[in-house]
DNA sequence: GGGTAGCACTCGCGCACGTCGAGTGCCAAT
DNA sequence: ATTGGCACTCGACGTGCGCGAGTGCTACCC
């Protein structure tokens, strides 16, 4: 029995199952693909996938369907990255040049995945740790309080209060700010824990204590995970598919997905190749809400890949065409962070 | 036959449906409630109700279930305010105590609220046109950009780059920005636009025409509708109790609520009285995805509102204890931002 | 005139039952 | 290795039926 034509059968059930949503049959295979065999050797090749846990049957005397490994097989071995078509580019990529500023970038490409996938769109804030400072802003406020506001290349503002020990010398803050521009423009967050006491010598001034007294603050809160921040969208085509899709209730998948602590977690774990597309499916997500999910989801941002966006979805869905949707915009955004 | 009872049966049906989800007979009625008749005489209460719009029976031999019209009643003239448990007030007065900035303040608040009611929370963002100026700090940046932070009494920064027809004077910035803070702090953004001659006088300086672009800048941002920003926590409720509530799906209710322009709108059109409590039930939201829903909101903040939170889910809710919950973090909140 | 009791009637719901058809597994034949 | 044939399983669907909740109406009572 021939390996290559069970995967065939494996993909042909995997392709019918997602179109139709109905467990698929050995006769229906053979009506509707170009097998070459009859229904009673699909039997047979059918039987032998389901020994292998590839495929299952909801009851006695009804179809196949996929199981979690079956996407698995699927999406690694049998699937051929859909190509996008013309309109879909074009609105990726008007969409996108369009954007004003960063947030602005953020929301565009969460409605955009959304959109095109029909699935949950996720997209991680460019990471803080990862990018490049552009600008320091500090603010004397009250009698010992210091307003700081940090300004990151991607366009990113972030302020953060500090309390102090000494009152607030306005003269030394303003020669500060000065200095701490001109010695750490460009400076890439993630490197700040290491070149700090040079920093403390060379912007030298008034008040060492004070120069790493910010620094460390700054180093600090960049270094908060809670600083960084995912953008959810699409949710409502989790319902639309609800009944169909999700065993019990959906209400787990939103709870998850209005933790950012779990988004972030889970993002994160899927990381280890930054550029590419990765996809996480079924039980492979050991978080339990998400079992009855898939998570497509791919690094982007320049060199080192900053953050990361994706797609969250049912088991049943078109992974090709998510694939491709996921990795396009991520391509899309990498170039505008860059320019 | 007496107007009393007619409501003391409306009443008691809008209770015994929201507890039971089933729809309520005349009998059932009886044997629930002490209302001193037989079911017969209830029978033609609520045969008189029916006439009268408040109550439907969802088919021939049913019991019977509120309108729109019906909850309106109710919640107008027959509902006692629940006051909130102990366990409730002190949760919602820790808990938002604890917070350590606005955003996490308006974050608790809204998992609050969620928590609270089982519905699907929102919380607007104080809004800056009402809020005061507590700094200004203006950045060079480049050869012609003037970086605006803003800084407000809430403890909100926003932030804007202005293209600049000179280049940039650093001193004169300088100056302006010390005199700026001066003169305007405390300042109401609400005002600005009255006052800009008077401080454009009052600032003086080098370049009245910088100063003059500067504050026009500041009222425009401020008054572009889109920097109002809402929260959204809970959606997860929504999908508990779908089937049960929803005729159809709750993905436009979900598409709606990610629309933060449709819930922006939805907040200011029940501003009217700003501090009380408001409530948009059923068909009264002209917004058709949630004919299917009723929203309880309040304005909170100081003196004049500044914003709103507020519960959205099925019409069959418990009214009273919603509104008790969103009255209190709305007055919790307020103390809050004020102190 | 308002309240009550009785009664006939309606109708949705749940249940049992039978039929249909899709799909399977196995076996003997090629 | 593949195939055709065949018996078997089991869910989906339609039908018929009885139950019970609930109603509206009418006659009656205070």
């Amino acid at each position: 029995m021939s390996e290559d034509r069970r995967l065939d059968v494996l993909r042909a059930i995997v392709e019918d199952y997602v179109a139709t949503r109905e467990p698929v049959g050995s006769r229906a295979l053979t009506e509707r693909h170009d097998l070459g065999v009859s229904p009673a050797t699909i039997r047979n090749d059918m039987a032998a996938l389901e020994e292998a846990g590839l495929i299952v049957a909801p009851h006695t005397s009804a179809g196949r369907v996929p199981t979690d490994k079956g996407y698995r097989t699927f999406v690694d071995r049998l699937s051929d990255v859909r190509a996008l078509s013309q309109a879909e580019r074009r609105a990726i990529a008007s969409l996108l040049t369009g954007a004003v500023d960063l947030d602005d970038v953020v929301d565009r490409a969460v409605r955009l995945i959304a959109q095109l996938t029909h699935q949950v769109a996720v997209v991680q804030y460019p990471s803080l740790r990862r990018s490049a400072l552009r600008h320091v802003e500090l603010v004397g406020v009250g009698e010992r309080h210091l307003l700081v506001v940090i300004i990151t290349a991607t366009g990113r503002v972030e302020q953060r209060t500090l309390e102090l020990a000494d009152p607030v010398d306005h003269e030394a803050v303003a020669r500060l700010r000065l200095r701490l521009n001109v010695a750490a423009a460009g400076l890439r967050l993630a490197d700040l824990d290491q070149v700090r006491e040079d920093l403390v010598e060379q912007v030298g001034g008034d008040d060492p204590a004070l120069v790493r007294t910010v620094l460390t603050l700054i180093a600090e809160t960049l270094s908060q995970e809670s600083e960084e921040r995912v953008v959810v969208a699409g949710t409502a085509n989790l319902a639309r598919s609800a009944r169909a899709d999700f065993a019990h209730s959906i209400s787990p998948v939103l709870e998850a997905l209005e933790e950012q602590v779990v988004l972030l977690k889970l993002l994160a774990e899927m990381a280890e190749d930054e550029t590419a597309v990765s996809v996480r499916i079924g039980r492979e997500n050991r978080y339990e809400p998400l079992v009855e999910t898939s998570i497509v989801s791919s690094g982007y941002g320049d060199g080192a890949a900053v953050a990361r966006v994706g797609a969250l979805g049912p088991l049943r869905q078109d992974y090709p065409g998510t694939i491709a949707v996921v990795r396009s915009v991520a391509r899309y955004l990498t170039r505008i962070l860059a320019g």
